[in-house]
DNA sequence: CTCTCTGCGTTCTAAAATGGAACTTACCGT
DNA sequence: ACGGTAAGTTCCATTTTAGAACGCAGAGAG
């Protein structure tokens, strides 16, 4: 399969992996959450190759994730700013956060990273809810509405797990 | 930067995405969830190169997201399943579904991919929520407990947008 | 006016990862 | 003996990436 299919495909997973799944995009939206959001800063922090950086940063505004804001004339400058469709992966961070802690720890040697939700006050740990009825979402739980195709390679995201 | 001196990071953001943060391993564990569990339906169904999956394979048996149980003996045949940490990336799918059903459907062309909640019986649109007082989370009203080091490329995920 | 600095890339070459197809091994059924 | 199945391995051409140097357009200092 080519890379570039997968933004083709019916599958929801496939078309977010084209554009986050590699080795940066989603290490760099994670220090854009961080407030950064200029070239220079990027690649000190990261440590990516400016070349690689400039890639990304053009494919993420040419797919909406970040938009260029101008800072200063002459010379033009820009900042890299999350859309709203970039804004809209915070639950992507939240949610590797939280399976980092647990499962990316084994020896115990990483502190985890813990938030406070101020509007309760509380140390929280997200978990993903059902919209309508508010409890937690199990695996097990969830069934796939199948009016759609489903050849092998884009069949939907079952409920059911292995 | 290396790329293995991700795991070592403590972001656990970088350390879930030394794992994961590839274009083939969470489209594996997609396929996973959808209860594929061979080498060859996991080729077939993804088009992957057989080099690359056996790779991909061995590094999430290594890392504890799968694990291989024997089949058949003679010869010994295994079939990959989601441990303990692979069935709580769970979150990590929905999460990407609902984005990519959102936000990489521009022209309406993909028929979204939705989930009948079981347990309520309604269609549903899985929220992150805190874990004590059961809203609905929001960037801004996330605060990290900042009781660790900050340098620059490892400082947490902050709950502020820009 | 020259000199250096900042910010943001681009260019270059070498190293690493990936794609695609053929090959291997060990058994099974007929 | 022969074809089929399952799970890799091997080989080589193509792409990507890493790392460092270079380019360029101003800004500010002397």
């Amino acid at each position: 399969m080519k890379w570039q299919e997968l933004g083709e495909k019916n599958c929801p997973v496939a078309r977010s992996l084209s554009i986050l799944g590699d080795r940066w995009t989603l290490l760099i939206i994670r220090n854009a959450f961080l407030r950064t959001c200029r070239f220079e800063d990027f690649q000190k922090q990261l440590g990516i190759t400016r070349h690689l950086l400039s890639d990304r940063l053009n494919r993420l505004v040419e797919k909406n994730v970040f938009k260029k804001v101008l800072y200063q004339e002459a010379p033009k400058r820009y900042e890299y700013k999350l859309t709203e469709a970039g804004l809209a992966l915070y639950p992507v961070m939240l949610v590797l956060t939280k399976w980092g802690n647990t499962w990316m720890n084994e020896d115990g040697s990483h502190p985890p990273l813990e938030y406070v939700h101020k509007p309760c006050g509380h140390k929280t740990s997200p978990e993903l809810c059902c919209s309508e009825c508010g409890e937690e979402i199990h695996v097990r739980d969830m069934m796939p509405l199948l009016d759609r195709l489903q050849d092998n390679a884009e069949s939907p995201l079952t409920g059911i797990s292995s």
